[in-house]
RNA sequence: GGGGUUGUGGUCUAGCUUGGUAUGAUUCACGGAUGGGGUCCGUGAGGUCGGGGGUUCAAAUCCUCCCAACCCCA
């Protein structure tokens, strides 16, 4: 490659500078761009596309299986809600967006939806009366506002950003902690199968977990610079919203009862995990089960057989029915600026057809995970296409579970805690779960903050490896995005 | 809050010291050739030089205020 054209494809290497690296991908495989207002990103067509595939995916596999019914609610949310339930306007309020009176006109300041318990259950207290209303359980896809002041990180960290939030009330605490951790399982699910990402699946500590919470569950996924990013959240909120909120049944012993609760999401910050997990250093690698396109067809032409070789392309085509296939027929680009687009852009499959493979009837089909070049029929492209793409799915999750498994050390002592941490791993101790012994470790560590614990917690012996007290569990840390 | 750096077609950039109406590349459009890993030639389009004010016959250039982005220090 001539060294001027460099500058078109990514210009650092992953290993070298990941959020370098990363935004560059970003940006050049078209999939978002900074917006004009500080904190907010656009959401371009091919990284929609993931999203799209997300929820396609989600409300197959987990809405409908699950009974859960969408719905939408308001994106403002009137202050008095907020105060209802105190641990959680304590949580939120230094990352809310207000709608000032002069604004609203009205007596009080409207929010600009952080999170939406708050305005859910005040129509869920109207909704349920009886035990036969229950189980209720709403999904709503939406926008939501934090206003940090942390810098923008395309589609990990933006002031607006887009999820699925889910809200659901039972009648008996065991039926409502055993789905709370239902829809956990899901999202591990949908990460391995979807997005071809590995995670761990735990519990939070008390430092960590949602503000009005009773227990947060998480998952976890790992990315390539020993940094843990949280990708989805199930919240078992116990009967504090529902007291708050006045949200009561009537039981068939004819008494009232306080129900119980969840609340569960993920957001577009999954795909920066995706991201950031699979692509490399000529730009995008998008899971098969997620990309805008599976096959770009790009003809070899030259003057004397352009006919034939298009004629062939278009068989080709047509005979990837079910597939997402791109004909590049472009004729003001090559063949090799063509390759590195496609390549750029993380379409899965290339398949080349020139005049040599014409001849051959044969197709040239190139992975774009591992740059292998293998050689079909034309009457056996769509078998070898289809199982190409299944194990590119599959190899790009068994490398990205490898990665997280060689990741994880087992710490006995403070010293082997630090050393492993300063090392960027996932460091998994036993410890006392304070919320003043883990502010203190993440002073001490430069960020290290704690990530899960595993969901199998079983009682632990000895000490915190930090300040000595009875440890209680078994804890995963590290640092974070 | 304090200090510094930088703002020039969509993008990157030359010019600023020493004032004379903006350089080149890329992108985009059209034409021709080329075509198995970012091809070349030609033609054309595209600029309130971050914004206001001032000095001057004349300001991208000098002065001043403002704005924005980035970096450093509290």
């Amino acid at each position: 490659m001539p060294e001027e054209k460099k500058d078109i494809g990514i210009t650092v290497k992953k290993q070298d500078d990941l959020p370098e690296w990363y935004e560059q991908v970003c940006l050049k495989a078209e999939l978002a761009e900074f917006s004009p207002v500080k904190g907010c990103m656009v959401i371009r067509p091919n990284g929609y596309a993931i999203w799209e595939a997300v929820q396609a995916y989600f409300n197959a596999n987990i809405i409908k299986p699950m009974g859960v019914k969408n719905a939408y609610f308001p994106l403002f949310i009137p202050e008095s809600f907020f105060h209802k339930e105190a641990e959680h306007a304590e949580g939120f309020s230094p990352e809310v967006a207000w709608l000032d009176k002069e604004i609203t006109g009205e007596g009080e300041r409207l929010a600009v939806r952080p999170t939406s318990e708050t305005i859910m259950y005040d129509s869920y207290s109207r909704w349920i009366r009886s035990h036969k209303d229950l189980p209720l359980r709403i999904n709503q896809w939406c926008n939501v506002v934090r206003w940090e002041t942390q810098a923008t990180k395309l589609f990990l960290r933006s002031r607006e950003f887009l999820w699925q939030e889910g809200h659901c009330v039972y009648a008996t605490e065991e039926e409502c902690e055993h789905e709370t951790i239902e829809y956990l399982k899901r999202y591990a699910t949908l990460c391995k199968e979807l997005l071809a990402l590995p995670v761990l699946i735990g519990r939070k500590t008390e430092k960590e977990k949602f503000a009005g919470a009773k227990t947060t569950y998480t998952i976890e996924a790992f990315m390539p610079d020993g940094k843990a990013l949280q990708c989805g959240t199930s919240h078992n909120l116990g009967q504090g919203f529902a007291k708050a909120f006045g949200i009561s049944f009537t039981g068939k012993d004819e008494k009232m009862h306080t129900p119980w609760q969840n609340s569960w999401g993920l957001s577009t910050r999954l795909i920066g995990a995706v991201i950031m997990t699979h692509s490399d250093d000529k730009g995008a690698v998008l899971p098969p089960a997620i990309a805008h396109a599976h096959v770009a067809i790009v003809p070899i032409i030259f003057e004397d057989s352009k006919e034939e070789v298009m004629e062939v392309c278009k068989t080709v085509k047509d005979r990837l029915k079910g597939l997402s296939v791109i004909l590049d027929d472009r004729d003001d680009y090559t063949a090799g600026w063509k390759f590195n687009e496609w390549e750029m852009k993380g379409v899965p499959i290339r398949i080349e057809i020139g005049p040599k493979d014409v001849a051959k009837k044969q197709v040239v089909i190139v992975r774009r995970d591992s740059g292998k070049k293998s050689v079909a029929s034309i009457d056996e492209a769509y078998k070898e296409v289809s199982v190409m793409l299944e194990s590119m799915q599959h190899d790009l999750y068994r490398k990205a579970e490898e990665f997280l498994e060689s990741s994880i050390v087992e710490a006995k002592s403070w010293k082997e805690f630090t050393d492993a941490i300063q090392k960027r791993k996932l460091v998994k101790g036993i410890f006392c779960g304070e919320i003043e012994c883990e502010d203190t470790i993440k002073d001490k560590t430069g960020g290290a903050s704690s990530r899960c614990i595993p969901l199998d917690d079983e009682p632990v012996e000895g000490n915190c490896l930090h300040c000595g007290n009875p440890a209680q569990h078994k804890i995963f840390y590290s640092k974070s995005y």
